[in-house]
RNA sequence: GGGGAGGUAGCGAAGAGGCUAAACGCGGUAGACUGUAAAUCUAUUCCUUUGGGUUCGGCAGUUCGAAUCUGCCCCUCCCCA
C-alpha cells in the first residue's frame, strides 16, 4: 500500500481524537468509523444497498469461514470478496486470528500455526500466518489483517507472553507473503493490560511495517477501565501516520473512549447481534422491544433516529415481528442498530473537525443518560 | 347398545403410595450478548403478606401419608353395532 493511504484530516485540538481518510482501491472511508461485521459475506439480513443506504463505508468478512465456504478459489473466481458479493466497496478480512480464540475448545496452537476442528462436520484443519495471507489474498479485500492469538483474559504471564512473541513472528511471516500492493495489511498489538507486552508487540510490529495497526485483545471479558489501559498502552507505541483499529468493539461508550485516545476504525457484531435478539440502542437508552411495555406503543423505535425502520414502522409492529420470528423483524431491528452507530460515528467526526469532541462525548452522554438506564452502557 | 383408551399447571406431556408444588417441551415474563460455531444463551412462570395456602375431572373411601390404591359419578376420544 502507498506510505500515504492514510491522512490525517484534523487532529482535535483537546484530546487524540482525530478525522481521517483512508484511500482504498474501491474507494475513501472516512474515520473514525464503524465497520459493520459480514462473517459469512453477508452482514446478516441485510443487503448491500441497505447498508450504503444507512451510511456504512466498508464491511468485515472473514477469513476462516470464507475459506470453509464457499473456499476462497470460489471468490477469486467471481473477481473478489467484493465482486463475489457485488458490495462494490471497501472491505476488509479478518485473519481468522479471532477464530483462534472463539473456537478455543476445538484447536492447538504451535509455532508453525493453529489446528482447528473444523465447526461444520469436525473436519481437522490447519491454519497459519502464511496460508491465511495466501487466503486473504485471493479474497482480495481491501484491508487484511495478520494472523494472530488472542490470548483469553486473564491469562498468566507467561503464556501471555510467549503469545505476544508468537505472534509478533507470525505477523512478520505474514508479512512475508504478503502479495498484493492494493491490500493494506495491518499487525495486530496484543499482551492483555500489561503495558511491557502492549509496547514489545507495539514496537516489533512496527519495525516490520505495517500499513495500519490493530488493537487486539480488548473486549474479552476485562473492565472497563481495563480496556482504556490496554487502548493506552498500544496506541502510545504506534506511529500517529497509520490508522489505528481498535478490534471487535460496539458498545457505544466504548467507541467514545477508544476515539478519545487516538483510535480510528472499530467493527463488532453488536448491533447486529442484539438486534437480532431484539435489544436495540436508542436516543432513549437501551430497550428490548420484545417487552410487554411496547404492546400498544405507535411510536417509533427511536423518535430521533432516520433511519428506514424509524421511518416507517411503529414499535407496536416491531415487537410483533420479533415474537413470531419474522426476518423482516430481524431485518428491521439489525438496520436501526447499525443506523445508531453511524450516525454516532458522523457526529463524532463532525465534532472533531470542530474540536468539541469531549463536550461532544459529555453531551451524548447526558442527553442520552444511558448510563443509567443501562448501567453497562450499551 | 357392546368393546377399548383417557381426563395432570395457559397448552402439550411425564409421573403409578412418602425423595412431588409436580420432570420435560411449548407458550408467557424478564435478562444477557462486543475481530459472529449465536433466529443463541440464562432466569422465572399455581396463589402468597415468603410464614404459609390450595392443587393432578368430581365426590366418598383405604392409608401415618394419595396425582398415584378402591368405589361411585361426570366428561372426552377411538372401534364395533
Amino acid at each position: 500500500m502507498k506510505e500515504n493511504w492514510f491522512e490525517v484530516i484534523h487532529e482535535d485540538k483537546k484530546s487524540k481524537a482525530r478525522v481521517g481518510v483512508l484511500h482504498t482501491l474501491h474507494g475513501d472511508v472516512f474515520t473514525p468509523v464503524f465497520m459493520p461485521v459480514g462473517t459469512q459475506g453477508t452482514v446478516k439480513y441485510l443487503s448491500n444497498e441497505e447498508l450504503k443506504a444507512i451510511g456504512s463505508q466498508i464491511i468485515l468478512s472473514n477469513t476462516y469461514h470464507l475459506w470453509l465456504r464457499p473456499g476462497e478459489n470460489v471468490i477469486e473466481n467471481a473477481g473478489g470478496l467484493q465482486k463475489f458479493t457485488n458490495y462494490n466497496a471497501p472491505m476488509l478480512t479478518d485473519s481468522g486470528g479471532f477464530q483462534v480464540f472463539s473456537l478455543a475448545s476445538t484447536r492447538k496452537i504451535n509455532e508453525e500455526g493453529v489446528t482447528f476442528k473444523n465447526h461444520l462436520n469436525g473436519d481437522l484443519l490447519f491454519l497459519s500466518p502464511e496460508k491465511s495471507i495466501q487466503i486473504q489474498n485471493k479474497l482480495g479485500a481491501d484491508i487484511i489483517m495478520s494472523f494472530d492469538e488472542c490470548p483469553a483474559y486473564p491469562s498468566e504471564y507467561d503464556y501471555l507472553k510467549n503469545s505476544v512473541e508468537r505472534t509478533v513472528r507470525w505477523a512478520k511471516r505474514g508479512k512475508e507473503v504478503h502479495q498484493r500492493e492494493d491490500q493494506a495489511l495491518f499487525g495486530i498489538v496484543q499482551g492483555a493490560d500489561k503495558e511491557e507486552l502492549r509496547k514489545y508487540s507495539a514496537e516489533e510490529l512496527v519495525k516490520i511495517g505495517f500499513d495500519g495497526y490493530s488493537i487486539g485483545g480488548t473486549s474479552v471479558g476485562e473492565d472497563k477501565e481495563t480496556m482504556k489501559k490496554m487502548v493506552d498502552y498500544s496506541v502510545k507505541y504506534l506511529p500517529k501516520n497509520k490508522p489505528i483499529y481498535q478490534m471487535g468493539i460496539g458498545s457505544y461508550d466504548a467507541i467514545f473512549e477508544g476515539v478519545l485516545r487516538g483510535v480510528d476504525m472499530f467493527d463488532c457484531v453488536l448491533p447486529t447481534r442484539i438486534a437480532r435478539h431484539g435489544a436495540l440502542m436508542t436516543s432513549q437508552g437501551r430497550i428490548n422491544i420484545r417487552d410487554k411495555q411496547y404492546e400498544y406503543d405507535l411510536s417509533p423505535l427511536d423518535p430521533e433516529c432516520n433511519c428506514e425502520t424509524c421511518r416507517n414502522y411503529t414499535r407496536s409492529y416491531l415487537r410483533h415481528l420479533y415474537r413470531v420470528d419474522e426476518g423482516l423483524g430481524k431485518r428491521l431491528l439489525s438496520l436501526h442498530n447499525l443506523r445508531f452507530l453511524l450516525k454516532l460515528t458522523e457526529d463524532m467526526r463532525k465534532a472533531i473537525l470542530e474540536d468539541r469532541f469531549i463536550e461532544f462525548k459529555e453531551e451524548f452522554f447526558n442527553k442520552y443518560n444511558l448510563n443509567k438506564i443501562n448501567p453497562k452502557g450499551f
